[in-house]
DNA sequence: TTACGCCTTATGTCTATATCTTTTGAGAAA
DNA sequence: TTTCTCAAAAGATATAGACATAAGGCGTAA
């Protein structure tokens, strides 16, 4: 067999990391490239793509390849479901519902979910649990507009997570991560003192355009989210 | 011109959405789909290899390819410098040296970095500002035993982040995320209440084995790290 | 019944060639 | 000098055909 992509990627971006290609400098074009590994252009083009995708070489059109200045520093965060999360640092995952009730939007919701007057709301208040002690707070609404069916679900025993990505599997999302002071309730559920720095994630889920849900997730005192690159 | 992968990918992910293709059924062959929509096998094979890297499609040599029952909800973070994320906010960045020591490392960091019994670190502090106000507090140890040069370099005027990655762009890191209480001296830096919730950050980075740098980076009262899928 | 091994099949990748698209830079025009 | 236009260059992508590789599943032997 000739060679392949993966070697050929694997010698373009050892020249990198091993300072024979500069950064900065511009790289030899794709027919060259081939002819010098002696391979077709197509499995030269695809390592090059691919090291374009991440963010080690730049490519433009007419002007070449070069060796970005910076490279890209970039992760890939996969956003897991919390009984998933739970059971893959091998602990054992409990849910509970605390709280739940279709109630009209309050109006800091109204304006952040970008909510028509009247709509309603479903607001849950979860808890999940690792080996027993607390994990997560989630404190979730769900646009009843938009899923209605939401309001004869019974949330006691799967929580509404996992209800939704089987129910709206595909849809648009954004979220955020920041640090927040445990209040009195919070510190209660999650087992820990008042004004602990607590990791919390926010989420807000749109399909085709229209609001989907809104969660707040507070993670127990001393969370990490911890990833590689 | 024939149809192109991209739009292959799209009908295929609107097949998805819209429910014509389940989640967990498994859809036809290359060669099957490629006749079906009139093009290659490659411009098939492209749009597949695609959405199964997005995580919507599962493909497996023989067994064939499936819609993800539980499609993985990924996003691709960009780590920042800094200076370039303040000035992408449309703030003036400027950066202060606050203290700058080689000392011996203490026990906990030696731990830590994996460091030899007598190595010795850079400790650097330092501010980053946005429009004057505090923006991150950092708190850096740099291994003089794989970095000596750093202890010979002026780090008044540009930060150690840029400097490092100038001198050492192509490394290995682990980053993690989580909440802390600004203490005394950090609230003093970051112009908060001691006590507050603060976002930090911490960067642990190698090179072919070798700890280079750890890092801790403590963001203003509020931050936030936001990300779209 | 169970375990091993081969055959088939679907994806993975390479080749060679062609066309398309974007963008640069040169030359013409103002 | 500046601006506009256009051709060439390099990457982006399509095609047809071939072979490679992994793994499911069936048949055979223990």
């Amino acid at each position: 067999m000739s060679i392949t992509y993966r070697e050929v990627k694997a010698d373009i971006l050892r020249q990198i990391t091993q300072g024979e290609l500069a950064p900065g400098s511009s790289m030899p074009n794709e027919v060259d490239l081939a002819a010098s590994y002696g391979c077709a252009r197509a499995t030269v083009n695809r390592a090059m793509r691919e090291l374009a995708d991440d963010g080690i070489i730049e490519r433009r059109r007419k002007a070449g390849t070069r060796v970005r200045l910076n490279p890209i520093r970039q992760v890939r965060l996969n956003i897991p479901i919390v009984g998933q999360e739970i059971e893959e640092l091998g602990a054992a995952y409990r849910y509970a519902l605390v709280h739940g009730q279709a109630e009209p939007a309050p109006n800091w919701l109204r304006a952040r979910m970008a909510l028509k007057r009247d709509d309603r709301v479903l607001h849950l208040t979860c808890m999940h649990y690792a080996d027993g002690a607390p994990y997560q707070h989630e404190d979730r609404w769900i646009n009843l507009d938009a899923l209605p069916e939401a309001e004869q679900h019974d949330f006691s025993d799967i929580g509404p997570n996992e209800w939704l990505v089987s129910t709206v599997p595909f849809t648009e999302a954004q979220i955020s991560f920041h640090a927040v002071q445990a209040d009195a309730t919070i510190a209660d559920y999650l087992d820990c003192t008042e004004g602990d720095a607590l990791f919390q994630a926010e989420r807000m889920t749109w399909l085709e355009g229209q609001t989907i849900t809104f969660v707040q997730l507070t993670y127990r005192r001393g969370h990490r989210l911890t990833m590689q690159y």
